[in-house]
DNA sequence: ATGTAACCATACGCTGGCGTATGGAAAAGG
DNA sequence: CCTTTTCCATACGCCAGCGTATGGTTACAT
């Protein structure tokens, strides 16, 4: 007698993505595996090789969506607000927020940058994020008159530590942060 | 014909911990296999299972001899300093060169870190010794005045981010992790 | 309704790592 | 020396995951 969960008799490209998104904050990089991925899904590895030539390709395509997400799905968000001050402080917001809506549980950045230690092509692809956030971040800082290059890699290292941390003790990230930002703003 | 690279006819638990930091830093979680260190050693699993029960105490006994250190270690390398401000400052510089002697060719913290997100074991010695160096910083911190619980968590988040920065862009964690420090004691 | 393309289940051989067992070498001690 | 303990090599059976092949379903268009 089978239960009759919810079993969707078809599965997309995305619906296997989501499942290595969730696998990956679940079990780290050793989760991505076609059959237990299957299994996770209700359904057999005859559909994973369907959708992707191999594992590989599955892990690309995973790091091809975050690493476009990870940047543009962020700045976007802020080009309605002029007010750089502001600005910064609802970047704080965005980030600490970050856990993509169903695609897991817990927040993804940190297992991503976990993943990117053990595979060189996850880590290219943080490496390249990271730059570009950090620039857009000196940007923003040296537009209200902070040049001391330092202070986008405080806060933006600021940032992945107080993520890291919460995912462990489950304190939330906004506050400090917040108290961050603040802080390098009155330096003027 | 063999290569004559010095082999050390016999081999100790610690040479085998040695092999598994540096598989880790180098690999990943995924380098902690018993016969993949036996090749990198020079020798066969034979060893491996003679020196340890099974792989899962073989990454038990990695974690307690990390968590032992990663604590301790630091700690008592401050105790000469009394100047709470320059004991933070001295805090900063080891914690940036934190790269244990011949351990591996990398720090081991992003790299322990980045496992502990894959092994539960794992992420409770992590949990532990972050909770400690939380609670110590903060009592440093509030011997100067700052009784801001953020701040504590603040700095050790900068400590955290700067250092995975630093694996991946090779850019020094020092500079920024001091000037951090400095804007925090400027608060008073 | 029927044909075509999209999608999935199953079975197969293969590889790599696991842990055990057993015998042999190499130090250490007497 | 010879024994005992310590350490290592090899061979074995096991299992999980890989990727392929092949046939079966289901959707969808005509």
């Amino acid at each position: 007698m089978v239960f009759s969960m919810t079993k969707p008799p078809r599965l997309s490209k995305q619906d296997w993505l989501k499942a290595g998104f969730r696998a990956l904050t679940k079990h780290g990089p050793s989760g991505l595996k076609a059959e237990p991925l299957a299994r996770s899904l209700g359904t057999t590895k005859g559909s994973f090789y369907w959708h992707f030539k191999d594992i590989g390709q599955f892990r690309e395509a995973m790091m091809a969506h975050w690493e476009q997400r990870a940047y543009t799905d962020v700045v976007s968000h802020l080009e309605a607000e002029p007010s750089v001050p502001k600005r910064l402080r609802l970047l704080g917001q965005i980030a600490a927020n970050a856990a993509w809506p169903d695609y897991g549980d817990g927040p993804i950045e940190p297992a991503i940058r976990a993943w990117s230690r053990s595979e060189a092509m996850a880590a290219q692809a943080v490496l390249r994020v990271d730059a570009r956030r950090l620039h857009y971040l000196g940007g923003l800082l040296a537009e209200i008159g902070l040049t001391n290059p330092d202070f986008a890699r405080i806060i933006y290292a600021g940032l992945i530590g107080l993520e890291d941390l919460s995912s462990r003790d489950d304190k939330p990230v906004e506050t400090p942060l917040g108290t961050l930002i603040d802080i390098v703003l009155t330096l003027e």
